[in-house]
DNA sequence: TTGACATTACCGTCCAGACGGTACAGTACT
DNA sequence: AGTACTGTACCGTCTGGACGGTAATGTCAA
């Protein structure tokens, strides 16, 4: 019900980064599109199933219930995001406010490769409310590691609060800022931290 | 289908403020009750009907269509806060900064009072993300005038970006700031444009 | 004042269709 | 032989909504 990072079918470990997208990952994927298309309400398996490009047999080997489905695009969207912050705090020796910049930097990265939101956790919280349950806790966290780690821990709230507003912005595609507006939010963020940034990079090209 | 704020069967204006909900009131507010409970994606007319206390067909007088119903979720949740808002512009007689003090001023009262999020509108965009048009239309407009009103428009996005944060997290229920945190975040906020407050009224009485 | 009809605000029932899930036989690759 | 599916058929449940009724109130002419 309620158990996020549920054992998977086999180890993925050995697999490539950028290999092929596993089933799992195209079943994952189709959900969040079709999420973002006709709303949560209307994520069908059916529909998921056609998308991915499979049988609902073979949907239903993969994740044997629909709240499977939903507890994988939960734990998707959250791992992504740690594994992110992991590698920026560690690049920046989880020095003073290392948190606080490593968050700043992973959403900068997101919104500069203009990465698409991956609505699925609409859908899953749109299903159940229950699965706001870890994502509360993970950002629970987040906010406590970045007060205790950084040198104005008000300041860092407001820095959570702002990139909060930047993501409920892209999650509900509220295009009310456009691409350079909010990279410019993130890098005067960034600049209450490291004042003296010497060059500011307007429109990196997108890799 | 996508007609907001359309004609009511009859004319309210002559209801008092404070009086007694109207039936419509009681259903609209019984489909964000349980929305919050169970999630947008479990939201029947039924469970409406029995929660306001009334039969399905009456419901469907009310509302012809579930659409219908989630349109007025999502009027009542716009016309409410733009209500407000124009209310503390007035007070401001609309000088300088007076939008983005408006909205500050909106968003205090409703944590200070403690208001429930109206997460009505969340079914709303889980039945149909096209609901999410005119809200879309309504904050984009709104981050304009913000903007032209105010002596630092940079200032105003970040005001709106953080505004937007606190509203995300209340939506989605993530008690990660308690409230008064979340009052001292807005009242740093405000100081940004009135840097003298002398006297800041922690618990102001309901009107 | 009364009878005829209209409108409002509902109630209770019924139904076609969609959905999640099961079951299982078959298949292609490793 | 096992893994990772395909494809079809099916079941029970839930849902939106159509529909026919009904009680209370209002309107208006005779």
């Amino acid at each position: 019900m309620s158990i996020l990072f549920w054992q998977q079918p086999y180890d993925e470990s050995f697999r490539m980064v950028a290999d092929i997208p596993t089933t799992r990952d195209k079943i994952l994927q189709a959900a969040a599109e079709i999420t973002k298309e006709v709303g949560p309400v209307n994520l069908s398996l059916d529909a998921v199933a056609k998308r991915a490009g499979l049988s609902k047999g073979g949907l239903l080997y993969t994740f044997p219930t629909k709240a499977k489905l939903l507890e994988g695009l939960v734990e998707q969207h959250v791992s992504e995001f740690d594994q992110s912050l992991r590698r920026e705090e560690a690049s920046r020796n989880f020095g003073p406010n290392s948190v606080v910049l490593a968050v700043i930097a992973v959403y900068r990265a997101e919104f500069v490769c203009n990465e698409p939101e991956p609505s699925g956790i609409l859908a899953a919280i749109a299903n159940d409310p229950g699965f706001l349950e870890p994502i509360r806790r993970y950002n629970k966290q987040l906010l406590q590691r970045m007060r205790e780690n950084a040198a104005d821990p008000m300041l860092a709230m407001m820095v959570f609060l702002t990139i909060e507003g930047l993501r409920s912005l892209k999650l509900f595609e509220m295009n009310v800022l456009d691409r350079a507006e909010q990279i410019a939010a993130i890098d005067r963020l960034k600049n209450l931290f490291e004042p003296a940034d010497p060059a500011p990079v307007e429109t990196p090209a997108v890799a």
